[in-house]
Parts: C-alpha cells; sequence; structure tokens
DNA sequence: CGCGACGTTGATTTGCCTCAACGATTGTGG
DNA sequence: CCACAATCGTTGAGGCAAATCAACGTCGCG
C-alpha cells in the first residue's frame, strides 16, 4: 500500500484497487511559507491532506482585520469550507496561507464525491469525520460562548500545542477572536501567575 | 410511499423495500410546549425531525446562564450534536426544550448508522447534509467574528422569519450570544431607523 | 547593518454586561 | 371571567473586559 494512504486512512483496508483509485485522485503540491494555496475570490474546487508543515484559513472582513478560522498540521484537511460545502457559487471568501513550508495532497471535491460512490468504506470514514467535525465545531462555540478571553487561550495551547509553535502570536490573537494586544496581556498575566 | 418520507426526503427515490426500512426505524412522539427532550446528563441516543412545532438546544453555563445552539422548526433535525457525534461519553451537555407543539419523529443514530449501510442512497444525503451544514456552522462562527449584535440580530430576522414568531425574546438573545437587555435595546434602536 | 515585521505597554474608548426597578403581558386558580 | 401572580420586556445607572489608538523596543532577514 502507498505510504500515503496508510498515513491518511490508518488502519482501514481498502482493496488494491479502491487504493489505486483514490492514488490517482490524491496531487501532490509542496509548499513553502509565505505561500497562498487559495485567495478570497477564487473558485474553490479542492480539499488538501496536510502531509508536513501548517497551514491556515482567514477571512478578511470589511476593515481589514484578518480571522482565522483554522489551522492545520499533519492528518488535518483543510479548504474554504463555507464554499466548498455551501450551497452558494463556491467561490472563496476565505484565503488559506501556508505558514510552514507544507507537503500536502489536494482531492478534488468533484473526484472526492465520485470517490464516495464507488467506495461505500471512503464513504462511512467520510461520514464519521464530517459528523466529529461537526461536534466539535459545536463545542468550539460553546467555547467562545461561555469562557474569556484568558481561558480560550489555555484551552487552545492544551490541544494544539503542536500548532502553537509554527504561528505568530497574531494568527493565534485572529483565532481566538481577539487583538493581538490583548493576547500580550493575557500571555503577560498567566506568565506572572 | 408514507407521507412523512416524502416530506423528509423530498423527491429522492428509495425503493419500496428501502422505504420500509426507514419508516420501522423512525418513532413519532409528540410534545407540548415547555416539554424537555433531553437534559444535560441524559445519555444521548437519538436524534429528531420535526414535523411541527419549535424546538431549541441550549447549554446552562456554570453561572446559570443558558446559550441557545439551535433553533428547529418544520424540516430540521435536532439533537446534542456535541455528544451524539462527538467522540466522548454521549452524555448530554445540552438540553433540548420543546418551545411550541411539536410532532416529531426520532431515530436512533445506532439505527441510522445501519440503515447508512442499507441504502447507500442515504449516506448521499447525509454526507451532503453534514457538510451543508458543518458550512453554515462556519458562516455562523465568521458572523460571530465579524459583526456586532446589532447586525447579527438583522441577519437572524433575515434569515428565520418563521423561528422568529414562536421564540422569546430572550430565547433570541440567548442565541445571539448577547443578554436580553441588550437585544431590548437594539430591537429599540432598529425601531427608530 | 538597517529596515520592516512583530510583540509589548500605556492611555483612552466602547460595546455589552450587571444590577435594579418597573411596566406589560400571560396564564392560572378561584 | 376576573384577579392576581409569575413571567417577560424595557429602561436606567454604573462597571468591566477587550478594542482602539499610539508609541516604542526587539528580533530576524535581506
Amino acid at each position: 500500500m502507498h505510504q500515503i494512504l496508510t498515513e491518511i486512512f490508518k488502519d482501514t483496508s481498502f482493496t488494491e484497487s479502491e487504493e489505486a483509485l483514490i492514488l490517482k485522485k490524491l496531487k501532490k503540491k509542496t509548499l513553502i511559507k509565505g505561500e497562498f494555496l487559495l485567495k478570497a475570490g477564487d473558485s474553490v474546487r479542492d480539499f488538501f491532506y496536510i502531509h508536513t508543515g501548517c497551514l491556515r484559513t482567514f477571512f478578511v472582513d470589511d476593515s481589514g482585520k484578518e480571522h482565522t478560522l483554522q489551522f492545520a498540521v499533519k492528518g488535518w484537511w483543510i479548504s474554504d469550507y463555507i464554499a466548498l460545502f455551501g450551497r452558494g457559487d463556491k467561490l472563496a471568501v476565505s484565503n488559506i496561507e501556508c505558514i510552514k513550508d507544507a507537503i500536502i495532497y489536494g482531492v478534488s471535491k468533484k473526484d472526492f464525491d465520485t470517490l464516495l460512490i464507488e467506495i461505500p468504506l471512503l464513504s462511512q470514514i467520510h461520514i464519521q469525520n464530517m459528523e466529529y467535525s461537526y461536534a466539535h465545531a459545536q463545542k468550539r462555540k460553546l467555547e467562545s460562548l461561555t469562557l474569556s478571553a484568558k481561558e480560550r487561550y489555555k484551552i487552545f495551547v492544551q490541544t494544539y500545542p503542536s500548532i502553537e509553535q509554527s504561528v505568530k502570536n497574531y494568527h493565534i490573537a485572529s483565532f481566538l477572536g481577539i487583538t493581538n494586544e490583548s493576547l500580550s496581556r493575557i500571555r503577560k498575566e498567566i506568565a506572572s501567575e
């Protein structure tokens, strides 16, 4: 079995022919820090598995402020899901930026939908992933409603220790929904505890 | 075809035997206003399709404040998705309350998972729904990051005109993540525009 | 080395919350 | 069917967490 499939699908046992079908659709890409995988306004067709490195999805609002929606490191998938999964015109509302040199594997949603039908086992896995992601998104929403910025930061550090290393403070701030200055003050407070 | 399947699945064409399989798993329930479908701490096994009426999912935080995560009217599904789809112990973190007399159809996740395997077409529909829900959740998250309480309220009224009728102001406030008093002031401002 | 990007700190502002009081509406028992 | 209580919505005063605006030190890279 091709190494990357083992990595992506862990101990899932596809048949040889299923593996071949999937492999045919995966397109390897290498990115360097600072490179953009997607810019707002582009049409969104693909999503991407992160093999190495780190990327983020962020939205720029009318006042020019950035809002980070997602970080992705090894083992995660990234895209502009609002466009890709929404019922709109599939134009990106967000940007995807490489923040640490990366090797990724892309697959188009069109190809993926075909694979889902050809390979029932893949459907099952996708459903599980979607369900889990949805639960996780709900949980994060709850946290943002009930917790203070300081508590959210602490949870972030615990939850994503591997990400904290690769990213700038202002990336984290924009992910937590606070300003750089506020994060700076929070870090100071925590350090003095 | 049984009326309720037509309602739930619109123009999807299941075979007779597929329909029978699904129908066998759906359990009809009637609820009256004020009744609880689920309380925090219960174990979560089912999700529910709303035929008539209105329900909401809400979380109560440590300080006793309520946070409404979801409203559901005709055509929507409701559950505690954090518990049902999460990897935890399946104990409800939220409550589900009937806020307008309702007729609903429940199905257990266990039964549903079985149906997904037995009926590939159902898998496809479920995937589409999950994808769309995920996109929608992301969009809402963006809105809560970028918009003021007033703008969020305006979007709420536009997006859920049918819900606004059935619910108390403080339900809406807790959905928008603001206090009753703030919502009251916002409504006053908008009225005077 | 020098410049720009990044992080920190201070002063001030602001949107929303909290607390409190008081009408309006709803619903319920007599 | 009315009276009264409970619930709900509104309004005001004051407070607070985080935003904004501004200045400055520092680090890393060309």
